[in-house]
DNA sequence: TCAATTAGCGTACTACGTACACTGTACGAG
DNA sequence: CTCGTACAGTGTACGTAGTACGCTAATTGA
């Protein structure tokens, strides 16, 4: 009954926000200080949600003893998507497995929600220790973007869940953590230093796209050469189209004898972001009355 | 029956490839050239989907009319995922909006995931057009940027779907061929043309997560206040927990009254990026040879 | 000892996707 | 003109998933 669907009434029409609030950042443009405001009044059910990810489960001793702990039901949910895809997670396929009926599950998680909630978290896993404290922020940043990468590709299941709304659990602030340390070795500001970290993650799981699906196609059973076959299928359509020439002379180029793998290609692209946060530090550090760079929407800012 | 869950039996285990195939990408490496080859045997049911997004739907001319043609059924699903979120588009929902019974609707579509293929087609729409062909890249990928940015925030239901392993569509290939016009003027050949089109590409969508969040969240009617208490109530748990001291760090530092909304933000980071772009092109155009630049994984390969 | 608490079970209800058979309609070949 | 073919839309029914609710039994603090 809490869920989160159908809370708007049916009959609200397509701007659900009339005039209220903003629609885009508009006229109340939330900056990262509201962010960090403390919570007041959060929504209920994200609220529990998010303990549910925190919380220390052990309270009462009191009822019969819990044959498995709440990571037991993790584990056996993230074996079943790990074989299956996420599609045979269902609450009586994890009980099933633990050897319990469809509603023992509700026991651990009250809502499936919750449950994947968690097993995103879990399936995220630890990230890579930075190196020491004075090492070279640029390889340790290298270092962690491949260990995302490749935790993304290992998992690509998790790329079925809405990623973006989820709670934020332990994991996901270990991985925050490894990359913001190497972060602030730079000599940035916190405003500065935020801004770099979105880079580098949005780079990160924005282009690891690809070899997620691929990697999701192997994990069907897909074989590699009908998975290369379906995706050159859809973008040779633009081959010949009149629509498309730019895209349709791109991929028909020959390569030149210089075939890049995806993890290579990764790396590339990678290394040019890492480029331009480096020319940042350097006209920011060489000048220390850094100019505001607050650049209007499709217009370049500076260069 | 021909959906593609539990076509790998149940007793396979976690690695769903055991040997014959490679992993990551180590023993059979996917270069770009892979992707461009003609399909020859493809996931029959993958090749249906995107059939429908391509094909001409206006063969047969016997038979009753249909009361509405693809486009309105699809139309229809949008419009209910606009007020209600994508879980409100069920088959009985958009059926129902256009006046028909449920089953109705597979006379348009034979699967609910060819309809939601061609929902994500039609909702990302038409990009921005480029400036004339003399214009400056920067400016147009600035601009398609922001345009993409500004498009998945408008409809943040489409982040609830699996957006990497759906097919691509007409609309897909001129957001594509929309940035990968500018690209091609800047003079680089088609490998390094790719990486770019990748590293803008996973940029934009990997950095707008926070402000799709933020839509999404107003969509259900959440308040800005609410959004920014649960995400910084989250966010908060690292404050003071010894486990994550640099995030903690950063983000109880002062903004130094600079305060950025989201929309500049994104701007700065892409124009970082443009920047890591801008300083490969200028190496490589005045030194002709260029260096291979294949890096390690987890290695810098260059700076 | 006993009352409170809680693990797990069984039943039942709802919603959703969709297979299948059926009805009626419109066109085109004869 | 007619009639068979092809197709739009309907109605029914089934399987699966999530989960509300109440029950039983086990465990332990008071």
């Amino acid at each position: 009954m809490a869920g989160r669907k159908k809370q708007v009434p049916r009959a609200q029409a397509v701007r659900p926000q009339p005039a209220s609030q903003a629609e885009q950042s508009a006229t109340r443009p939330l900056t990262r200080d509201d962010l960090v405001q403390a919570s007041v009044r959060v929504d209920p059910d994200l609220r529990r949600r998010s303990e549910l990810l925190w919380e220390d489960r052990s309270r009462s001793t009191r009822g019969p003893k819990a044959a498995f702990t709440p990571d037991d039901v993790v584990q056996a949910a993230i074996h079943i998507a790990e074989a299956d895809g996420l599609s045979a997670v269902t609450m009586s396929a994890v009980s099933a497995r633990l050897g319990l009926t469809t509603m023992a599950i509700y026991r651990y998680f009250p809502k499936k929600d919750a449950l994947l909630d968690a097993i995103v978290d879990a399936a995220m896993g630890r990230p890579p220790i930075p190196s020491d404290p004075r090492g070279d922020w640029r390889d340790d940043v290298t270092q962690w973007a491949h260990a995302k990468r490749t935790m993304l590709c290992a998992r690509p299941w998790l790329a079925e869940l809405p990623f973006v709304a989820a709670p934020h659990g332990p994991n996901w602030l270990r991985w925050v953590e490894a990359v913001v340390e190497p972060l602030s070795r730079i000599g940035l500001n916190a405003v500065d230093t935020g801004e770099m970290l979105s880079v580098i993650d949005g780079y990160t799981r924005g282009a690891s796209d690809t070899a997620i699906s691929l990697a999701r196609a192997r994990a069907r059973g897909t074989s590699d050469a009908e998975w290369t076959a379906a995706v050159g299928a859809d973008l040779g359509r633009a081959i010949g189209d009149p629509r498309f020439p730019a895209f349709a002379a791109l991929i028909t180029a020959p390569s030149g004898g210089d075939p890049r793998t995806m993890e290579t290609s990764f790396d590339f692209g990678l290394q040019r972001v890492l480029d331009g946060i480096e020319r940042y530090v350097a006209a920011t550090t060489t000048q220390p009355t850094r100019p505001t760079r607050v650049a209007k929407p499709a217009t370049r800012s500076q260069r």
